[in-house]
DNA sequence: CAAACGGTGGCAACTGGTTGCCAGCTGGGA
DNA sequence: TCCCAGCTGGCAACCAGTTGCCACCGTTTG
């Protein structure tokens, strides 16, 4: 026997269904399916359940009922970096739906490393009913492997196979694009992000159509860390090789390179118009204020959260191979928030930049 | 009976101790030892156990593992506010060593409400083994509550009959005080921050007894909200009531205030010097880059944590009635971080000040 | 040579719910 | 009046491990 009548580790010595069924007058049985199955009971003897159990405090042990169950009514959320602030809203957006569908989130950092991640997923897995992969820096075969065992929503990168959400990049581009051509760009500097980023193709991709569409140049520099470090590496990269307008792959990259270019005595937005993505925390107050591609982060949570509980709330679907019903994926908007960091391309500043 | 021998829910079809032991030619509880009791089982045995089960691609079930020990390997961080930069790196910290021992952690957002945060400690209470409080909003009582039923710290805040780990606030504010007062200030203006807040007593009780060993004044207004809307209010009271020099509770305040005060046209820091609280990610980009008393937030989580981890190490401790064994807390050096925002008090500013 | 002992392995009870199946009771229709 | 069906409640078999206790075995000791 594992916990002899002697001290218990918790203090509350909480009452079991036992313990209620005793009391009430009625079968284990009947107690549980008093709070599980409502209707399964006479309603009146399931009132005088409930009250017996009111008053001596019972409280459904969630590990007991996941055992047989499956349902721990856990949902891991992966995130590459908890200190990046692009995922702060994320996570109140998924908290926020989690909680108030009876869910509880488990959090799990894998500070960009690949073999954390994998760490984690083999840890959270067997205890979690659902999973959000945000931007995960995995392989599509290993998501693939994971998304077999549970319900998956992946963040901010395209599977066909499995559900995703992501924000409507291209769209978000093309008017960060029309916004510096507006202001009489001809050339566009891209600084790019993380090769294994889904997003960093997806933004390279859509800003080569939309120069092209609008008859500007576009050019790539990078790969730089996603970091105000990779900014500041991108600053002097900018420097060697000028122009008037940049667009970085994120607000991080652009805010440190805001600082580096300060460094350089070279003036945003007077020399160079930075334009960000995803309007992170401190967008609107480092300097100058960041003209940023807003990605709906709070949403973006709530809504693979939402994915998720509807995929629990559909029958049992046998080992979950075929995927049966329309996957869903969504794409959220994203839109331009256009703040200090760019201005007018004044030809004064192609001077500056050979001398 | 819970799942016949249908289809399971999970796609890995796990095998159980039960198979490993068939296909080994042991019992059950033989192969549950050669894992969780090693030296229990012969040496030999053990190995042979441990083969076969890798083959097999066994994996212990922590729900059914957790059921009879209430060793869940999960603990619960609650934070007042995800969004909070504050926490970031605490949450950091937290997760790098909960995962270095084995824990997986369990976040709970309750966005400063004391009603959410109820909910999710009842929640979670009887999944996890360990409790994190960041900066609860909770009384004192309703601590000590969740702390009768397992081992808990408490974050920022101090509680005689609770381990806690805080950022030593006063010698912190001194600092800053010193600071501001060798640049000429004879002034200081707290704006203070929420008056649950026990670090919003702390910081004002000290700067207090800075100001008064070093013969200037002290002046209270608030309290304001945290955020950068708290900020903004604060800069309008201020500006009513000016002053050269300004500690505010936290980075948040402090950030709103300068943007506040710069849209009412007063400099920082050439009219007012501000100075911030906790160091927190964006301190260093907003404009003017802000002085502010950095917290060792990494530090806060991780030894959060480790006390935990440290007090669940230990036997059984009955009903966890008496809190036998030094009780664990811990304060960490706060300093000063001087960068752009504080600067010598000018004449010139006490004539505008009454204009 | 018997008793004592340490090392191993197995049995079975136990964690706290969930649920398939069955039986008793009641009520309605034939 | 009899039969069948629908409600209810109880029994007992799970879920997948953990662990107290006992038995067996080979060895050492008195």
């Amino acid at each position: 026997m594992a916990e002899p009548s002697s001290g218990r580790k918790r203090g509350g010595d909480r009452p079991t269904i036992y313990d209620v069924a005793t009391a009430a007058g009625v079968a284990p049985s009947t107690v549980s399916r008093a709070f599980s199955r409502p209707g399964r009971v006479n309603a009146e003897t399931a009132e005088r359940i409930r009250q017996v159990a009111m008053e001596m405090g019972y409280r459904t042990n969630p590990l007991a009922r996941a055992l047989p169950t499956g349902r721990t009514s856990l949902l891991a959320v992966i995130v590459a970096d908890v200190t990046n602030p692009f995922f702060f809203e994320i996570l109140r957006g998924a908290e926020e739906t989690a909680t108030a569908a009876g869910y509880t989130l488990l959090v799990a950092d894998v500070q960009e490393s690949v073999e954390a991640e994998r760490q984690a997923l083999d840890r959270t897995l067997p205890m979690v009913e659902g999973l959000v992969l945000a931007t995960s820096r995995m392989s599509d075969s290993s998501i693939r492997v994971a998304a077999k065992q549970l319900p998956t929503v992946v963040l901010n990168r395209s599977m066909s196979d499995i559900a995703s959400v992501a924000t409507d990049n291209s769209r978000g581009m093309k008017r960060a694009v029309e916004h510096l051509a507006g202001l009489g760009h001809t050339t566009i500097t891209y600084l790019a992000g993380p090769d294994a980023s889904w997003a960093n193709g997806v933004r390279w991709q859509a800003m080569r159509e939309a120069t092209h569409e609008l008859g500007i140049r576009a050019r790539r520099l990078g790969p730089f860390s996603p970091t105000q470090a990779g900014g500041l590496a991108a600053a002097r990269a900018l420097a060697d090789a000028p122009s008037t307008a940049a667009i970085a792959y994120n607000d991080l990259i652009a805010i440190g390179m805001m600082r580096g270019l300060m460094n350089l005595g070279i003036r945003v937005p007077d020399d160079v118009s930075v334009v960000g993505f995803d309007n992170i925390f401190g967008a609107d107050f480092c300097t100058p204020q960041l003209t940023t591609v807003a990605a709906p982060l709070r949403q973006l949570g709530a809504v693979a959260v939402r994915i998720l509980l509807e995929e629990l709330r559909t029958p049992a679907r046998g080992a979950r191979q075929a995927p049966q019903g329309p996957l869903k994926t969504a794409l959220l908007p994203a839109n331009l928030v256009e703040r200090m960091s760019t201005g007018p391309a004044s030809p004064v500043i192609a001077h500056q930049e050979t001398e």
